[in-house]
DNA sequence: ACCTGAACACCGTTCAAGT
DNA sequence: ACCTGAACACCGTTCAAGT
């Protein structure tokens, strides 16, 4: 941070040339400093002191400067597998870190619910998805869909934790009152349940057993031509 | 059709009151006639002669008009179940009909993976999920997440079908043409599934194959706190 | 008390014109 | 050839003022 420059140089640093590397950079730092609701091409463009034409010589439009971001953001996940911890583990504890990851940014991981991001972080995780199925046994031809299945799930999650703290979305508690407020004619086994077991568990605890459900058919599942 | 009015006062009816259920009216016809694209605050004033700030009166904001669109179009849901119809079939055609219902509008899906739709026809399909399930020896505690992984399973399915001609997001070619300029080296697995592989099965008997994996896991797998 | 005109505070994207 | 100012065509939401 200690740096010679005059202090009016450093407030307002020579304009660097604009590329898809710093206008992405830009983008992340407005992303951790203010988070992704700041995070617009207008935004950037002031940022990257320019006009918002400008960067639409690099990026196709909004879709695609999300894409890159998810891509970023998956960068600094673990994708590396010793072979020695159990298959099972590491998958686990794979899912476990990208969906940690697009949690930090749910509006971010909606638009990777709707696109199938296709940056290299992004592959690496398919990557070692398929080497760990495989290793589970699971069918080259169910593979696929597996893959598909696993990670459209753990971006959902993901998704939806932007319901916290959004405002103007009805938040968890409503839930739990409609849920009371239900009528037992019309819905039974809601109203038997209740609250509490429909929102059973710790959300980890849950998270675990959905991944676990999701894995055991897997494997459990016959080949998806057969 | 066919109204004894002259034709100017049909051109523009009267003015009939504002309420929610009029509002939401209005969405469905927009809806309908012109896409999820041309549904927003503004648009509806318009339709219903009035100014924006109006509607405000009756909904909290924009995701709260998604919710009671999402459950409008829930309504025409087959929700009743004869007992005869084995469990397994019947939640297979629920969840297929639930999918289907929401792949007409993808852009409401995906609001609906972000929030608990909470409106009669959504519990409606809860209700039903938690019937067919008990009928399949689901366990009470388990029911809930079940039932959360479900629907957030057939939801995100259904939101990934606005990328199909989304314009500006990449199509399913360029997965296709990622997939087979993938690096040997950094994936291998990938490069030898190929995009095939990868996308194999028709989408039918992938969403089938699908479900029944979720099933399946969840009918084998112990109870959420066990 | 209920409703709303008008304003506030923004957006994404394009294209003609500049260097 | 590459870049961008300025404009086009919109948004959601609020609040002070009207009836």
């Amino acid at each position: 941070v200690a740096t010679q420059e005059p202090v009016s140089r450093r407030e307002r640093p020579a304009k660097s040339p604009l590329s898809r590397e710093a206008i992405v950079d830009a983008a992340m730092v407005v992303l951790v400093a203010e988070g992704m609701a700041k995070v617009y091409m207008r935004r950037l463009a002031a940022e990257l002191d320019t006009g918002p034409a400008s960067l639409y010589v690099y990026l196709r439009n909004t879709a695609d400067l999300n894409g890159a971001l998810i891509d970023r953001l998956l960068a600094e996940l673990d994708v590396a597998w010793d072979g020695v911890e159990p298959w099972r583990d590491r998958l686990h504890r794979l899912v476990d870190d990208y969906r940690a990851v697009l949690m930090r940014y749910p509006e971010l991981a909606e638009s990777a619910v709707v696109v199938w991001p296709d940056g290299p972080h992004y592959l690496d995780v398919v990557e070692l998805l398929l080497q760990l199925l495989a290793a589970g046994g699971v069918a080259d031809g169910t593979a696929g869909a597996a893959v598909d299945l696993l990670m459209q799930h753990a971006t959902a999650q993901a998704a939806e934790w932007s319901v916290r703290d959004a405002q103007g979305v009805q938040s968890i508690g409503d839930l739990a009152t409609t849920l009371r407020a239900a009528d037992p004619g019309r819905h039974p086994a809601l109203v038997r349940l209740g609250p509490e077991m429909m929102m059973s568990g710790e959300p980890q605890q849950r998270s675990r057993w959905m991944l676990e459900v999701l894995l055991r058919g897997i494997l459990a599942s016959p080949t998806i031509d057969g």
